[in-house]
DNA sequence: CATGAATGAGGTTTCATTCAT
DNA sequence: AATGAATGAAACCTCATTCAT
């Protein structure tokens, strides 16, 4: 049927997991039945045990290959400045917008959120590789801020959740709720809002302005 | 061999659902065996169809029990006051808090991520039972704000998600990576530095300060 | 809802075998629920288990009931006369043409034709009680039609059977094909045409008529 | 395990229905389990789903398959001959009774008996390729044979079912009662016999006998 | 490298049957 | 006499995985 099918024995690991990511993240790991992996692949079932070993090979793979894949951008965009941290933690949210409107990582992420309790060492692996890692980024860079006066004494480490929260968010909404019928939402923007409520609500204010009791 | 054999046949139901959380939500929808919610719920296997007519049902029961369960008190509060809306948020934000620190919530949020796609219908309805009625709520909140002078003229649309954003990260720490290792998260302060953070960020000041650029 | 349900505990197994013969004509021995035959005789399931002591002897008593109940007239019919056999044998049929179209005996019939296999022991009954009996008594009918010069000498054993046949076939088409869209038979006018044949194909011609090679 | 595993794979449906037949009439559709058809197939369980999609999808092929396999050579017979009708309905007689004594046909005719109400498609069709056309056929044989005055005006709706009915009991003898212990039945001797008598009961005499009054 | 054929293990669901009330 | 609650056993069906070709 596909007279080229047979050619490009190199791509195939790829293609197999670009099937495998879509199928999962749409239907869930345990629920994915092998086949469809393969035949969306345009392959045969047995052809995947070429491969990868077993069915659980193939989240292991799509995990390790892309944690930790989009945060040397952010290592690089914290460590190599010294300037003053508000632009860029505006370019770090801007960044992860990118990536959250415009690569699979959403799907990514809500594959890891449902399997990482059944299979632990994959959500430990993705705890290791990419939320510890992003968060000491980041961490650093609030530390920074605060330490230059820039920004306000909070708690940095959970200032850093503040930070990333809305992109969650807006991750679970591209991954989940959009394909079903969600509003789509403008993740450009929305980094953009958070952005600037962020750093309007970590600055330094000269006169600490007065605030309410809780 | 059960001990209390047919004792309390008005609570099995929610025994039944009580199990089927819990394994859900730890290894997910598709990879739980009926029997072993039944074992949870001290019960054969087949006693679960005295209760429910499929597996999904209690998937779908669950959902639909909790839909909106936490939503009450959130539209009372936001009603129910006139006054300035800081002190409401950061109310809001301590009941988010506490009911994804000490409820099951953090759960159902993580079922639903995951099986939404698998199962529209379901991730329809919480979309509209839970989603919607949220941050419609939150949304006039914000917007009265913005009226009274108290906030500046920001996108209350998105701002609501920048509210809504940590708090679901907490959810998804408590449900997901607490569970496998992931050190403890305290949720309660993190909504308070929220709370906090966003208050500030939205506050008009008398003479806007002049803000970097992007 | 039935107010007087808890009233005639005399009339109880019949209600059962009655509720047994319709849904096991219908839908088969195996794939008839115990329940369903507790709901249609206005009894909980486990009531059955009071008059019977299981599925089979459901179906036990059911063939043992009626197997017989019919040809008592019949040998009766055949052992009263001394006279001529014909109008006999029209009365014969006449009679098999009632009990077909007016009482259950069709769904006995197919029902003891569809679980004599599997059952043999049943079968085997109904053959004993029932078949043996039935062609015994009209063989020797037929033999003293041939003894007394009334019939041709043909084989007894074998006409019994082309006596039988048409009948055979009235009750399966009334037990089988009529309830899923036959066009009705008329089984009194089928007898007595059949009859009709007979009597004439078994007369005994003066001379002997030639008949055609095959 | 198995020696010739993986060499036959053209004639598994078959092989696979033969068993299915076998099982289905002896034991009954429903009481049937799928994993003895496979054994007697000598295969595993898992292979029958391979071939037909589920249960039920044997039963309607073997049903379909079998429809009508028999009735071209009784179409054939009684168009091709403009002759007279008894040696036709001899012939007729004749090859019914070879394939109820020598194929499946009883065992087919038996499981649409016990299956037809459960699963009225089935019935349907088997009422509508086996039962009409067979007896449109032999309907029109019969008025042939009055037209020509070489039969008596006898109903000849009626008259195809006294036809019929003999060879119907002998496909039910062999396919239910001889595998339970009942005598074997000579079904071509019982053809001859049935032949006889209706062509001698049809036959129009010069001088209409006198017939006994009802 | 690729696959069609096959299967073992296992999951959901059904149901005859039992038992405490 | 009657039943609601419960269960063990088994049936259908699925699927990851293997193997001969």
């Amino acid at each position: 049927m596909m007279p080229d099918r047979r050619r490009r024995p190199k791509a195939r690991p790829q293609e197999i997991l670009a099937a495998a990511l879509e199928l999962f993240s749409s239907q869930g790991f345990s629920a994915t039945r092998l086949e469809d992996v393969a035949a969306k692949a345009g392959l045969s079932k047995a052809a995947i045990y070429l491969y990868f070993p077993d069915k659980m090979a193939l989240l292991r793979k799509l995990i390790e290959e892309t944690a930790g894949e989009n945060l040397e951008p952010v290592e690089i965009l914290v460590r190599s400045d010294t300037g003053p941290v508000a632009p860029i933690l505006r370019q770090l949210l801007r960044y992860f917008a990118t990536r959250i409107a415009s690569s699979p990582l959403p799907y990514l992420m809500k594959l890891v959120i449902s399997e990482a309790r059944a299979q632990p060492e994959l959500g430990q692996l993705y705890l290791e590789k990419v939320v510890s890692r992003g968060t000491s980024a980041m961490q650093a860079l609030i530390e920074r801020g605060i330490a230059s006066g820039e920004f306000r004494p909070v708690d940095a480490f959970l200032t850093v959740r503040c930070v990333i929260g809305p992109m969650l968010l807006a991750g679970i909404w591209r991954g989940v709720f959009e394909p079903i019928g969600g509003e789509p939402l403008d993740i450009e923007a929305l980094a953009a809002q958070h952005a600037d409520i962020l750093i309007e609500g970590l600055r330094a204010h000269a006169p600490a302005s007065p605030r309410e009791a809780a």
